[in-house]
DNA sequence: CGACTAACCGGACTTTACCCCGCTTACGCG
DNA sequence: CGCGTAAGCGGGGTAAAGTCCGGTTAGTCG
């Protein structure tokens, strides 16, 4: 489940391996939800779950390859809905408004999963350097709109950022700048409707 | 000269420590044009400024305090151009126009110090919480434009997200995405060409 | 079924950010 | 000009990330 998609290569991973990642990313996610993600140590994840400290290292490369695995088997659910769940997320909709509602969607998640995410971005390019999905989704969005004279790639590296950067931000370090403390349900609202703002406007041909 | 803000307080900074300040942004410059940023550490910047460790620490709070500080002294200049410069960068000159000079800057700064950059991005919110120069002035011409119907505070963020994110994530990474290797002037007019479109789109009202 | 090999596992080791707390020094006041 | 005190300073101490390499085991091939 982990790497469904590396089927061509002769050996994706031995079987203990696998049993090991199952049981250190639940052991995890216990130690997170008992005593916060800035308790989770290398160390001590590993003495709970009965395995070397190599292990640990071998599997995640890095602490914050750890919560990127966290997140990613996180974010399996909403991949779901995207490449065959109903529309508008899933396909058959037209490509602004499933640009609006993958907004809304990914809004949502990373509002959910904060603080995983906070601690998945660290220190340097961990490992796999995979391309983050929400681009790669934005970018095919928007290739099907093709916005005149438009740089498509760039402008889905800059729609992504506009969807996540100011988020993650007020999620991590709080209100800024003079406005007041939202609870859950204002924020996520106040963020569609900026997403959406900002999709209308950059997609939407000019008359 | 680096905190000409704080009048206000009673002791600013003591004569010693500002000079150390000083001291200590100068044999960090020379420690990274001599080994690069991931060797500074902060046991030999201290060393070589003949400072204790404590000294370090409470100047700067963290190893990214040190960064950010370089950069900050770094900005100062584009800062004046900004607020007493010639048009279109600094004040005179129509909103969008002011936005797209000041994305332009901005993208060269970046390009120029995005080693000491990376290495300012790292652990928690260090110290100040300082809002960003950057969402700042953005913010502030974007009120001046005063698009119908936007977040203003919102939309300032997205901005600055998709100004920086895109930029820094290439510079810190490389290419991505199926991307040939651009050099550094071919990169940046990408992105100043990426950021008037995206300004234009924006802020040019709809028929 | 047995041997081979490549991957995996473990835990000691090194490096480094960051903390702590007693000592020293700059500056204001009498 | 001498004193008080608050800020600055020093460097040893701690914890945690990341490295290394010898021993072990899963999966394969004859």
């Amino acid at each position: 489940m982990s790497t469904p998609l590396t089927w061509g290569t002769p050996h994706p991973e031995r079987a203990d391996a696998a049993r090991n990642r199952q049981l250190l990313l639940t052991t995890a996610r216990a130690l997170i939800a008992a005593d916060g993600p800035d308790c989770l140590t290398m160390d001590r994840l590993a003495e709970r779950s009965g395995l070397g400290k190599g292990t640990v290292f071998r599997r995640f490369g890095t602490r914050a390859g750890i919560f990127q695995a966290l997140l990613d088997d996180n974010e399996r659910a909403l991949q779901q809905e995207i490449l065959s769940g109903a529309p508008p997320l899933g396909p058959g909709a037209p490509p602004v408004d499933r640009l609006v509602a993958y907004g809304s969607a990914r809004i949502h998640f990373l509002a959910e999963n904060h603080e995983i995410a906070r601690s998945a971005i660290d220190g340097r390019p961990t490992n796999g350097r995979r391309p983050p999905l929400s681009q790669i989704h934005i970018r095919v969005l928007l290739r099907e709109l093709d916005p005149p004279g438009a740089d498509v790639d760039l402008l889905a590296g800059q729609l992504t950022s506009a969807l996540e950067g100011p988020l993650l931000s007020q999620l991590f370090d709080g209100p800024e700048l003079g406005q007041a403390e939202l609870d859950r349900s204002e924020l996520t609202a106040r963020f569609e409707a900026g997403w959406r703002y900002l999709v209308e406007r950059v997609c939407t041909l000019a008359a």
